[in-house]
DNA sequence: AAATAAAGCGGAAACGTTTGCGGTCTCCAG
DNA sequence: CTGGAGACCGCAAACGTTTCCGCTTTATTT
């Protein structure tokens, strides 16, 4: 079990272990002919350099730690790889952490996540409360959020612009000739405050009349969802389309529908939001506004990595653009039904 | 942000940091008087003990390295959840890599978490090969593998019982009344060498002929699993059932199966295997095989624990049982269709 | 040919913690 | 009153690096 340090191959190679570690690092320093015949050694025996050491002096750890209420979740997931994959490129690590379920939890990791020395923090917060949640720590290290903030907090971030998306969304719909559209889910946090917002917004613009059925959930899942589509599905259905303000939701939706006997897009036109993985799965083909993940999540350790590396200080926030993501879930009105 | 040290709390306490290392880790070595004035003193001043520092006089990290193909995978995701879980709940912290897509990327994510001073890892190999591709390394750290092995291999493992899974999936499919079953997926890598061979010795207690529809695909994935369905749908329907390998593969059994208009369970029942939370889904409800994921993947860090903790040698192979989930893609022949 | 510069390398400190060893002090028993 | 046993705490080494400083050697310039 124990491993090869500098010391050793230094002595094997008889030369100081400050040159060998010029060796290693590429400094021009040192002759060339001796940094072959010194990397040559270091292949040979094994040599690994032990990052727990060179953390100790450089005061960098090369270590990342991402936040997420919970990995488990098809959207963080995908957050998850993209920006572990670029974070590695960039030679960091992520160390991940679960916040879930409580505020009380992502503090702890939180804290945890600083005692590790980790260079900087992704997170994508489990609600508004986050941000003053972990305030006290957001200023020991350089932090950036993944999810639309509070406007105004002191807090970078990079979010899609859900506003937009719903404004998008509902438009689309509009142009497929829906008159009563039906905003459904939460409105009550600030990335559902934003989507019902962009929805509302073109309603006034479209001549529209905003019609909503919210729910209370703190948590939007399908099963969330359903309990709450059941309840609407109990009423006429006096609409022809329903904007959901998550696909979990569009999914619940879609299963009470089918409970109902409501024939989806024939009867009643679906819309959701994110684009999870599941939405394009056989049967399901949800058209919904889709967050650009990938772009989302590089994006996001680019701007963490100017922090860490150039000690960039102000907040930045960077808004992405949603796109809409055609499927089969909602019905031209125009073409015969 | 220079955080305060040990050496800080010290001078303030007016005691040598020696004492202040032992009031936090809880020595007997020292007056309940002064630790409690020096705890409350670290409070006060916000020390938070530097793991970096720690490791390097212990030699122990409380990292756990977690290597995965693909994080954006719902098996995936369900087990880094569970393991991140339990992991921190000993007072380990996970370190996150993707190995994908090659053994190359593997092996370097291996050997990285190596330099990282982890103190074991916890691997779903992306392939058979990865046990001879990091045998290097293996021996170097405690290292548990979460998937079944081939047999005699010289690694500890948990995995589920493949072959017992697709015994009692077919052997359920036989009680409803199937007699002509067949099997679906990939045969050539170990973990389905295992389930095949389920498949083929219920058929043989059943007496049944087993039937085979092999892809060579290295990997499944529902897109694979579409294009294979739709070849075997160009050819007449001549089994009642379909045992699909993956549930990856079984959905795309589905979506080919609807694209014909063969009906699901009407004229065809189908079972997978794995239950990704996919299967549950509204519209898609799956019948299939549920691999335990939540004790898979606690069993597996205690596993590690042992022999991070206990020094403990030799390998243990842990194997679960699968447990059958039945949803509404097979139907009982019995019943008046 | 002498002076200056530059290149290559070694010595040693430093990072923040844990822990073995030894020292001092208190307290009680003899 | 003295001896010894604990209890409590300080000293210092050690973990494996990186990097600053300075020394020696070689090359370059005048």
């Amino acid at each position: 079990m124990k491993s090869v340090t500098l010391k050793d191959v230094a002595k094997a190679a008889g030369v100081s272990y400050a040159t060998v570690s010029r060796a290693l690092s590429g400094s021009h320093q040192i002759g060339s002919d001796t940094r072959e015949r010194i990397i040559k050694l270091c292949d040979e025996m094994g040599y690994t350099t032990n990052y727990v050491a060179r953390s100790m002096v450089t005061k960098r750890t090369g270590l990342i730690g991402l936040v997420v209420p919970s990995i488990d979740n098809q959207f963080m997931s995908e957050i998850a790889y993209y920006a572990e994959m670029s974070a590695r490129g960039h030679g960091y690590n992520i160390m991940l952490c679960n916040s879930g379920p409580d505020l009380k939890q992502e503090k702890t990791v939180v804290k945890l996540l600083l005692s590790r020395q980790v260079d900087g923090i992704l997170i994508v917060p489990q609600s508004p409360k986050t941000y003053e949640n972990i305030r006290a720590y957001t200023d020991q290290v350089p932090t950036v959020f993944l999810s639309e903030n509070l406007r105004d907090q002191p807090q970078s971030y990079v979010a899609v612009d859900n506003s937009r998306g719903t404004y998008i969304g509902t438009k689309y719909l509009y142009d497929l000739g829906h008159r009563d559209i039906l905003y459904f889910g939460r409105r009550h946090t600030t990335t559902h405050q934003f989507r019902a917002e962009g929805y509302i917004r073109a309603c006034q613009e479209l001549g529209l009349t905003p019609r909503f059925f919210n729910s209370e959930f703190t948590r939007s899942s399908i099963n969330n969802g359903y309990q709450l589509a059941k309840e609407l599905f109990a009423k006429p259905v006096d609409y022809s389309a329903i904007f959901a303000s998550t696909d979990s939701n569009a999914l619940g939706v879609l299963k009470a529908a089918d409970d109902a006997h409501i024939n989806i897009p024939g009867q009643l036109s679906l819309i959701g939001f994110d684009n999870i993985s599941s939405t394009a799965l056989p049967r399901i083909e949800l058209t919904t506004m889709e967050q650009p993940k990938r772009d989302m999540a590089v994006q996001a350790v680019d701007m963490l990595r100017d922090k860490i590396e150039n000690g960039t200080q102000g907040y930045v926030h960077q808004i992405l653009m949603p796109t809409l993501i055609k499927r089969s879930t909602c019905r031209d009105l125009h073409e015969p039904g």
